[in-house]
DNA sequence: TTGGGG
């Protein structure tokens, strides 16, 4: 036998994980099933690497790790999609303290990926530089998607959080949908993600006179998003932002592609100006989910029935109805969310809000009014879905107030409206404020001709502060 | 070389 004719026996032979694993320190060829994908980053040398994971039937549950080196971002697999299938050529089977795993070295080994759905395409849509298809590969391949319909690795974990019920803490894992990724600085990415439930609201710590020269944000990036972004977000159910900002590492976030279903591990839920933030840290890993994973089409169907039910788009704490401290008019107009009023075709419109006060500008009640005499106020209000400005001005302002009630009265009624404790010693603008959901009616309207959408403002209207 | 598991 030639020699160039066991060498090409060997390429042929993919061996099972578990045999694969008693074979430490050497080449192998390895076809497996892909169930997690870790975040690309530099590495402490001079290239990128990713780890994944993949399964066979002789290692369903386990798995076995493999790490990749590439000279760059572009050369490591680009899975699309948990569930996938890799062939791995010549890769080296290494012992690390109590487990084995695989090193894909770049000088000799060589891989493909492949769609994992059974009766999808044989040609792989991703091959590295080394790699050379041969025809016996097709029945490897067959085998496996076969396999996977009636052994469905198990890829979304059971302990992952909704975003409803985040807590500030470490090392959570959520299962969540990519609606948009930006580059925000170089090296800084921001990500927008939802599961279609709503975030908890937080309590607001600002003292009421910052809002003139540190106002609460509207968002966390500090470019916001353009309104063609924001059209194409669900309009209920929190859309969170994560950032990569406290990590050192070049992480590979561009492969997140919005649409996908996500499960992210180890990251962490910071709040930032009364806005839930995800963090990403250098050891936080993300697995993409079939479209058609368990919890994924759950998250789907509840946010369907949510989004077509008549008064399910209020917020999940808002139980059972908004407080008292506001009434409306219009009593029968469903109720619609922030990102419904940011998302809605045109300029001039109306809307009935359950919203949280977060912030007024004036900060205190006896400025309320112009020098005129008629009021003029800057509410910064939030819901699960957004935060926006919103207007009270002269007869919108006597409607809200009842008039002009003498100011200990109006002070009572902003400590209401704001979720401020009523304490007697004097230290109230120093505690965190946990302001209540109130119902209120909200009308869009242009003050620029020029700039339809750009100059849109938000004003209230037949809404009064009961208190 | 680098990283890898809980």
């Amino acid at each position: 036998m030639s020699n160039l004719k066991s060498d090409d026996d060997d390429d042929y032979k993919f061996l099972r994980i578990i045999d694969a694993m008693a074979s430490i320190n050497q080449k192998v060829n390895l076809i497996g099933v892909i169930t997690e994908i870790g975040i690309s980053k530099q590495s402490r040398g001079t290239d990128c690497c990713c780890t994944i994971k993949i399964v066979d039937e002789s290692n369903a549950s386990s798995g076995i790790s493999v790490n990749f080196f590439a000279e760059n971002f572009e050369k490591l697999p680009h899975v699309e999609s948990a569930g996938d299938i890799i062939q791995l050529v010549r890769v080296v089977m290494k012992s690390h303290r109590s487990g084995v795993n695989v090193l894909f070295d770049k000088k000799f080994s060589s891989f493909a990926i492949y769609e994992g759905r059974e009766g999808s395409k044989f040609t792989p849509y991703q091959v590295s530089s080394k790699f050379h298809g041969r025809d016996r590969d097709k029945k490897f391949i067959a085998g496996l998607r076969k396999w996977t319909v009636s052994h469905r690795p198990e890829t979304a974990s059971s302990d992952s959080l909704s975003l409803k019920d985040i807590k500030q803490g470490n090392q959570s894992t959520l299962i969540c949908k990519v609606l948009h990724v930006c580059e925000v600085k170089d090296g800084e990415w921001m990500l927008f993600v939802w599961d279609g439930t709503d975030a908890p609201p937080v309590n607001i710590h600002t003292k009421f006179d910052e809002e003139f020269d540190n106002p609460l944000p509207l968002q966390l990036e500090s470019i916001p998003l353009s309104r063609n972004v924001l059209c194409k977000f669900p309009t209920v159910g929190t859309v969170l932002r994560m950032t990569n900002s406290n990590c050192n590492e070049k992480l590979g976030l561009h492969l997140l592609k919005p649409g996908k279903w996500v499960q992210f591990k180890n990251i962490n839920f910071e709040v930032r100006y009364g806005l839930w933030c995800g963090i990403l840290l250098s050891k936080s890993k993300f697995s993409f989910l079939p479209d058609d994973d368990d919890h994924a089409i759950h998250c789907r169907r509840t946010y369907e029935e949510r989004a077509e039910s008549k008064w399910d788009r209020k917020p999940f704490t808002c139980l059972p109805w908004p407080s008292k401290v506001t009434d409306t008019d219009h009593q029968d107009v469903p109720f619609v969310t922030l990102m419904d009023v940011l998302t809605y075709p045109e300029v001039i419109a109306k809307f009935r809000c359950v919203v949280r006060v977060v912030a007024t500008l004036p900060g205190h009640p006896r400025d309320f009014k112009a020098p005129c005499g008629t009021y003029r106020i800057r509410l910064t209000l939030e819901d699960p879905t957004a935060r926006i400005h919103a207007y009270i001005y002269a007869e919108d302002g006597v409607k809200f107030f009842e008039g002009y009630p003498s100011i200990d009265t109006m002070i009572k009624k902003h400590n209401a409206l704001l979720g401020v404790e009523e304490i007697d010693d004097a230290d109230s603008d120093e505690k965190p404020r946990n302001p209540p959901w109130v119902e209120c009616c909200l009308c869009s309207y242009n003050i620029d001709e020029t700039d339809v959408w750009g100059s849109i403002r938000y004003r209230i209207f037949d809404t009064t502060l009961v208190g």
